[in-house]
DNA sequence: GTTAGGG
DNA sequence: CCCTAAC
């Protein structure tokens, strides 16, 4: 038999050197036995992440390369309070642009890649410019945004959107919005700057041109859904366990800050495609870029008040993958390029934790998530790129992704394991390396990949959506328990939720485990929809009954030695 | 495929 | 609601 060399990438915080496109050494860590299909997709999308994060760190400071191997999480949030006048929000990016005039209070992220690209309605137009400049890609940039707007017929336009990503190590998103709460744009253009000619020469194009690697029979493991949802709410004291270790809709209610509903996990995609940021390009010429988001809570955002946030790379969690010592380096590289392009291929989402806690509601606004700018001390925000699941097609940029993303990836060229390789890469494959990553990141942000739906789909283990029995389907099941037992679970299915299809004997068996919880507990710490008292004390009674029986039943039952005996 | 139990 | 061990 041959053994196998778990590699893990991304833990303990694990970041690809800032000097080199991909580790410089891997650690063995773990053998794990069971194949799981999705972790891995957060870890190698933050894996990527971080190279490009890193690498963008690169060329911007080059004295503290040594210290970036190691550094996780560098994300700062910067005060800043905009004045009206500031020129940021004021100069319009087009002399098109019918919104160059109203503005909102203006948010300025910089990350290193992030934008909104969108746009579900009508035809959709994708053209992604990456210019290089000797070799080198100085800038990056797609721009999303609309034209052929009539002011009065559309209300509200998506955000326009300009990612660059510069030689000066700053990925700037720009995107700001008139505050319109409705409407829909009709056209959505992506194109390269034409504004900055000399740092826009020609069209990004991968480095080498290979085929997509097969997974063949090597074992790439994924488990990122189940530690996923794990990540929630540890902390929340009041809460059991096994309940608050998983979705936020666990959260008790009066966990939350202000009313606001809470939302599927995986929303975050269509959030942002949706109207719930009524935001208005307003892009101006300069390298420099502007994220400006109003929420619909307007009320919590001052005109006067902004927040600067800077990310510099992006956290890179797990990934594991187990290969036979006899396998060889490029056998490992492609291993990784699988796991890579499988990621790549279903989408990203971007996470966000403050202060340890991950903000999953998108209807937050900053301020109530407690990004301010009287929170500077903000160190503990962060951001990830995660799998998500996108409810609305987006073809944008497929082949794009791709044809691109997808097959020239650092990771695919470095040598993994050789911690003596030349760390030091030259400036020209580091540009082209990051900028398939960083527009497949941004792109993937905001879209997925068209040929992968189906495979996302069918991949992504996507969570049952929460649906609450209500005081009628607790009826039934107490009346089926009261009947067949706790112990025949499948029975109850079919006497009391035959058409019930949502409700799995696997539910009935969890929602009486919560519903005798429940019945023992005090009426205050009971939650969601009550349900009447009566029928938790049938709960405790046939609860108790049927363990009684059980435990009588085994005792009294003659042993089946006996009985065959007897036979 | 079911059951039971931890998460 | 998810995941899995153990039937």
């Amino acid at each position: 038999m041959v053994s196998h060399k778990v590699l893990e990438f991304g833990d303990d915080g694990y970041q690809l050197p800032a000097k080199a496109r991909a580790p410089r050494s891997v650690r063995k860590r773990r053998i794990y036995e069971k194949l799981i299909s999705e972790d891995e997709k957060m870890c190698a999308i933050d894996l990527l992440a971080t190279v490009a994060g890193n690498l963008l760190l690169e060329t911007e400071s080059s004295v503290n390369a040594g210290q970036d191997n190691c550094v996780a999480v560098q994300n700062t949030v910067k005060k800043e309070v905009l004045d009206e006048g500031n020129p940021v929000k004021s100069v319009p990016f087009s002399q098109d642009n019918p919104y160059q005039g109203s503005l909102s209070p203006c948010v300025d992220v910089q990350c290193g890649f992030s934008s909104v690209i969108t746009n579900p309605n009508g035809k959709v137009e994708n053209e992604v410019e990456g210019f290089s400049k000797l070799g080198c890609i100085d800038s990056f940039e797609v721009r999303n945004f609309s034209k052929d707007l009539k002011p009065g017929v559309n209300d509200e336009v998506k955000p326009d959107v300009v990612v660059s990503i510069g030689s000066n190590s700053s990925t700037e998103v720009r995107a700001c919005g008139n505050g319109s709460p409705h409407g829909s744009r009709d056209d959505v253009n992506l194109y390269g700057r034409d504004d900055d000619d000399e740092k826009f020469s020609g069209y990004i194009r991968p480095r080498v041109t290979r085929p997509v690697p097969r997974v063949g029979d090597r074992r790439i493991r994924k488990i990122w859904a189940s530690r996923h949802w794990k990540g929630g709410s540890r902390n929340n004291a009041d809460a059991k366990p096994w309940y608050c270790s998983k979705r936020n809709y666990y959260l008790h209610h009066h966990q939350r800050h202000y009313p606001v509903k809470k939302r599927k996990y995986f929303d975050n995609i269509s959030d942002s495609n949706s109207d719930d940021y009524p935001l208005q390009a307003k892009a101006h010429k300069g390298s420099k870029t502007t994220s400006s988001m109003k929420s619909r809570n307007a009320s919590f955002v001052s005109r006067d008040h902004h927040v600067r946030l800077r990310i510099k790379s992006f956290r890179v969690p797990e990934l594991f993958i187990e290969i036979p010592e006899t396998a060889t380096v490029g056998s490992l590289k492609r291993m990784v390029m699988e796991a890579v392009t499988t990621i790549l291929g279903d989408g990203l989402g971007v996470g966000l934790m403050v202060q340890g806690k991950k903000v999953r509601d998108d209807s937050k606004t900053l301020l109530q998530t407690g990004i301010s700018e009287e929170n500077t001390h903000l160190d503990s925000l962060g951001f990830s790129l995660e799998p998500s699941l996108e409810t609305t097609p987006q073809p944008l940029l497929s082949s794009y992704l791709s044809e691109y993303a997808c097959d020239d990836l650092p990771l695919s060229r470095d040598n993994v394991l050789d911690s003596n390789h030349d760390s030091a890469p030259s400036p020209a494959d580091d540009c082209r390396a990051l900028v398939p990553i960083a527009s497949a990141a941004v792109l993937a942000t905001q879209t997925t990949h068209r040929k992968f739906k189906r495979t996302e789909q069918h991949q992504a283990a996507h969570r049952r959506i929460r649906r609450p029995f209500s005081v009628t389907e607790v009826e039934a099941l107490v009346q089926a328990v009261e009947k067949l037992g706790t112990g025949r679970w499948r029975d109850v299915k079919v006497h009391a939720f035959e058409d019930a299809d949502h409700r799995t004997y696997v539910d009935l068996k969890d929602k009486w485990k919560t519903l005798v919880h429940t019945a023992r507990i005090s009426p205050q710490q009971r939650r969601g929809e009550p349900v009447p008292q009566d029928l938790l004390d049938r709960v405790l009674k046939a609860h108790a009954y049927w363990s009684q029986h059980q435990m009588h039943q085994l005792q009294i039952e003659p042993p089946p030695s006996q009985a065959d005996a007897l036979i």
